[in-house]
DNA sequence: TGATTAAATGGACGTGCGTCCACTTCATGA
DNA sequence: TCATGAAGTGGACGCACGTCCATTTAATCA
């Protein structure tokens, strides 16, 4: 972790706008890519995100289909877009705290707490954006950066816990159990307990903090 | 829950086929019904569920499509009415279980093993299910009688290890962990650790009873 | 048996997704 | 400045989902 500089991770998880690999954007191309994210916004922010088809954003954005599906190929990816900000300033703030000084099982409770205010923050766009990841690729989200990263955040400060040990219980399969933390903060999930069920975000911020081993 | 028997649950959960409130099926319905089951399962078995289309499954059981959207009005409510018996046999499996004499949480611990079990030998079954609900009904899987089940057995199980003092901590929000230890069992995240990723069933089955509180 | 009505049928239709590809525009370098 | 080709564009298209409704069929009762 050391070794890898913040700049990197953040690049890695740029997806969906330029990526990493080419070099350079036409200036059309850019003209364009703007006019999407701009319309995207305007749509997603005076209608319900789930009935604005990409359709609605080219022709809000005076683009062709053709065009937003070059540079967003589903709808998630363009709702990633729109999240490029505060996911920069959640991984901001989670750097922080990691190489902070503090117990890790402390840090780790306190990162759970983040993920679940960034959930909550930006639970519509999280929602509207899962949605069409339903053909083939309903398992991107598993495969995607953003989620690794908060994988092997997670790991990270499990085995740092069990190398100070903190952790009562050995033989535990850390690996395991840091995806499977991560889980109930599965967007589909998580909404379902806030706007469904109405569960105050503080008990699923204490709940799944009392999830993590000690 | 010792008043009631086992078969209002069992018809409680039986979703897609005849429904418990409607006294009578025409018999053409009937007919078509059996047509349509026995196409699906023969064509769910030679072919990828994904790849199978609704409308196929209406041609091969030679069937209009509208007959077929009127019993099963997605294609996880067909892929659950042909896991009516394995559904069946779990739950009578888990009614055992849990009314068998033992410490609550063995029993819970078993009780998950039980789930991940169901959950892999069904799995092409339920991940196919699983792809079409993505429009409005993304959320139905969480309203559906048997995620219910599932979650009030694993409360009660724990409610029953708090009272015979099982559990070390107290103050323990018990009705949010319930749910949250069913989060990694969802079938996406499920096919996505073991087709995916590779994770062999038995880390699955011992991670998930390690994430129960003790 | 014939009349009545509620349920069931099936295919045409509308919708949104995502692809494809003929055409256009930009950047480069001779 | 203009030729060249790579990158970008946009709308027509195909697919699958799910709905709708005019027609058919089964159950009921006189």
């Amino acid at each position: 972790m050391s070794t890898m500089s913040r700049r990197e991770l953040v690049v890695g998880l740029n997806y969906a706008g330029r990526d990493a690999g080419s070099p350079v954007e036409r200036s059309d191309a850019a003209r364009n890519r703007l006019k999407v994210v701009k319309a995207a916004r305007v749509l997603f922010e005076e209608r319900d995100i789930t009935s604005v088809t990409m359709e609605d954003v080219a022709r809000a954005a005076g683009v062709g289909k053709g065009t937003l599906y070059r540079r967003f190929p589903n709808k998630g990816l363009l709702c990633q877009a729109l999240l490029d900000e505060p996911t920069r300033l959640v991984q901001a703030e989670a750097m922080r705290l990691v190489s902070s000084s503090g117990e890790p099982l402390d840090k780790l409770g306190e990162f759970l707490g983040m993920l679940v205010r960034f959930t909550e923050e930006n639970l519509d766009l999280l929602y509207g954006g899962n949605e069409p990841l339903c053909g083939a690729d309903r398992l991107a989200r598993f495969a995607h950066p953003a989620y690794d990263w908060r994988r092997w955040t997670i790991l990270g400060l499990l085995q740092a816990a069990e190398r100070v040990g903190e952790l009562v219980e050995s033989d535990l399969d850390l690996e395991y159990i840091a995806a499977a933390i991560l889980a109930p903060l599965d967007v589909d999930f998580y909404y379902y307990q806030r706007r469904v069920q109405g569960i105050p975000q503080q008990r699923i911020s204490d709940g799944l903090r009392s999830l993590a081993p000690s």
